[in-house]
DNA sequence: ACGATATGAATGAATG
DNA sequence: CATTCATTCATATCGT
C-alpha cells in the first residue's frame, strides 16, 4: 500500500491555466498532501481530538504544515470535515442498528484501512511527543490537556486550547528528518493567480477579519 | 438469531464462480464482483434507479449481495459512485460534438436506454427472487427504489459546471436553486453563480500569501 | 509476458 | 454535517 504517490512536487501549479484559450482553470490544483503533512494532521486529529478547527486554529495548523509543502487554509479545513466525515461514513455502512452488544468481532473490517501508517524511517523509539500544536511554545500555555474525547461525541467541543502558536524557531520540532527532502519553502507562484485564492471558495468574502 | 451469518463457503468466491467461466479464485485485496452481484447491481443501478444509495439502503444491499459472496459496505458504496461517475464520463464525451442539447427537465425516469445488457452467465434463466432487500422485521422497508432520478445534468456543458437552472417548470414550485460560486471567466458564465458568505471559513481560510 | 482497458478504492473539493 | 462530484491511483482481467 502507500499509495502514496510520487514525490509531488510542490510546484503545484506546474500545469498551470491549462493554456489554449480562455477559461483558466487552475486545473490539477488539487492540494496533495505530503506524508508529513497528513502525519501533522492525523497527529492533531486523533491525538488532540480536533475535529472541527476553527478559523484561527486552522491557520495556525495550515501555516506549520506549510514547512512541509504548499498548503491553504482551505486545504486544512476540508480535511478534517473529509476525515471526520468519513470515519462516520463508515460506520454508518457497516453499523447497522446494531443493539449495543458486547461482542467485538464482526464490526469491523470494513471501511478504511484506518491508519495506513506512516512508516518513516524513524528509530524504534521516537516518541516525539511534544508535538501537540498546543506545546511548543510558550511556557504558559500550555496543552489544556485533551479533553480525551477520542471516542467522539466531544465534537462540539473542541475549542478546548487556545493559542497555537507555531514558534517555528524553537528547532525543537524537528524529530525526524524528513527523508526526502525538498521540503523547503518553495515559492510556489499561483500562474493563475487571477483567481486563485481569494475568490475560489464561495467567490465571496470578504473583508471581514 | 444469529447475525453474523456470513456464509463462509463464498469467502474469497470460491463457491461463487459457477458461472462456469473463469475468475475462480482470486484472494486479493480489492473485492471482486461476483457475476451476480454484479448482476443485482445493475438491476438495480438501471432497473431502480438507484444512483447513490444511502446509508441504509447501502447496508441493505450489501446484506442481500452477501449471499453471493464477500460483500462489505464500501464496496456497494464505492460500486454506485464510480457507476455512476463512469457513465457520465463517458456520455461526456460521446455527446462532445452535438447539438447543444436544451437539457430539458429531466425529471424522469429515464435512464438511458445504453447499456443495460448484463450479459450474466449462461444460466438459462437466474430468476433472483423479487425484491427482498426488507431483512430486518421492521416494516418500512421496502423495494429500495428510490428513483429519485435527479438528472444532474447531462449537461455538457463544457467542464463541470452544474446546471443552474432555476426550475422554471411550469409552475408547481417555486424554489429558485442557485449556489455555485466560482467566478469564471468563460463565455458562459452568467447568471448563477455568486456569494454564499457564510462567515464561518472564508475569511480564515483564504490566507494571505 | 506485456500493454490496454475496466473498474475498485481513496480522497480532495464542493454543495445543500 | 451529510452527500455528492471529480480525479487519480491500484489492480484485475483480457487481448495479442
Amino acid at each position: 500500500m502507500d499509495p502514496q504517490q510520487q514525490p509531488a512536487n510542490e510546484d503545484a501549479s506546474g500545469g498551470s491555466c491549462k493554456g489554449g484559450s480562455f477559461l483558466c482553470r487552475q486545473s490539477s490544483t488539487r492540494w496533495t498532501p505530503t506524508t508529513d503533512q497528513i502525519r501533522i494532521l492525523k497527529e492533531l486529529y486523533y491525538n488532540n481530538g480536533v475535529r472541527s478547527p476553527s478559523a484561527e486554529q486552522i491557520q495556525k495548523i495550515s501555516a506549520r504544515l506549510r514547512q512541509y509543502g504548499k498548503i491553504e487554509g482551505k486545504n486544512v479545513f476540508y480535511w478534517f470535515q473529509n476525515h471526520k466525515a468519513r470515519e462516520r461514513q463508515k460506520k454508518r455502512f457497516t453499523t447497522s442498528s446494531d443493539v449495543p452488544m458486547q461482542r467485538s468481532s464482526v464490526a469491523n473490517a470494513s471501511w478504511k484501512p484506518e491508519d495506513p501508517l506512516i512508516h518513516s524511517n524513524k528509530s524504534p523509539s521516537i516518541n516525539h511527543t511534544g508535538y501537540s500544536l498546543a506545546s511548543s511554545s510558550s511556557a504558559g500555555v500550555l496543552p489544556v490537556g485533551q479533553m480525551g474525547n477520542y471516542g467522539y461525541g466531544s465534537g462540539t467541543m473542541e475549542k478546548s486550547f487556545r493559542d497555537c502558536s507555531i514558534s517555528s524557531s524553537g528547532g525543537n520540532t524537528n524529530e525526524v528528518s524528513i527523508s526526502h527532502g525538498w521540503v523547503g519553502i518553495d515559492p510556489y507562484y499561483s500562474s493563475c493567480s487571477f483567481f486563485e485564492k481569494r475568490k475560489s471558495l464561495h467567490g465571496a468574502l470578504d473583508e471581514e477579519q
